[in-house]
DNA sequence: CACCGAATTAGACAGAGTCCAAACGTTGGT
DNA sequence: ACCAACGTTTGGACTCTGTCTAATTCGGTG
């Protein structure tokens, strides 16, 4: 099955199953996304799906990311002061940064325990909590 | 003491023991950042250097605050995707992120212990690690 | 006061992301 | 088959953060 997983028949599955009306170009970026597993940023996605044919323009990948955050289909991950990378693991977990290579490694949260953390702030909720981790090669 | 901890002439003091050369813009910038100890964004520290007069340009500020960040007199910190913030607190914490006003809190690190990470990466050694507590009011 | 290196500067530039109004595609009704 | 209506896509202009560069200014030293 898993090589199937990632056919555009079945991402249309699962974008209407998030409320998402699958068109061509969704469809064509959500398979960017989601057939490789990696964190991209929103160039590196508009080049991939551009890759053979021109099927996207900026403007829409930059709406169907927002949308697709908007709907919980990926995360969003900011630890790069120029651009933010999209994620498409939305489980609970937290990231390694290779602060050299820019390289971003997942960390699955079901471990992890955070102790010590105040109390917070009268009439707030927590919305997540993220954990990244610094990472550099010792080879100097 | 208190009230002159951010004098000008003792901020000269703090930038040449970071072997910093204290010049007039510096030392504005410096006064900006230390007096308020509030996360700031570059164009706010440059907003208010000038405040008054016209002290620095845009230029000095990037300059400057690359500077400081190099000899660890501020620190930075990645959580809004358009900007980052400096921040003067150089002691180990985290932050609170209040992700409707964008406002950032400290969380002091000293209580907090963190379980369950996996080993490193072969080769790889911590160089930090960043926690942020995204908080919301439940007053919708 | 002339010199020299360091610091500052204005303004051009680059890159990420947003906005807008026009064009396009799909659907449903007649 | 046609049309209307709505949602989607699009190019391009625009904004904003941050960098770069080449020219200028500043501060200290002999």
């Amino acid at each position: 099955m898993l090589q199937n997983k990632y056919r555009r028949d079945n991402l249309a599955v699962v974008l209407r199953g998030h409320g998402i009306n699958p068109t061509h170009q969704r469809i064509e970026i959500a398979h960017a996304i989601f057939s490789r597993g990696e964190h991209l940023s929103a160039d590196r996605i508009l080049a991939l799906v551009n890759d053979r044919a021109s099927e996207t323009s900026k403007a829409t990948v930059y709406n169907t990311l927002n949308l697709f955050l908007e709907k919980k289909l990926i995360r969003e991950v900011i630890v790069d002061p120029n651009k933010v990378f999209y994620d498409p693991n939305t489980d609970p977990h937290h990231h390694f940064y290779n602060v050299d290579t820019g390289e971003l490694t997942d960390i699955d949260a079901r471990n992890i325990r955070v102790t010590g953390l105040p109390p917070l702030p009268r009439g707030m909720a927590t919305e997540g909590v993220d954990i990244i981790v610094r990472i550099r090669s010792t080879a100097a």
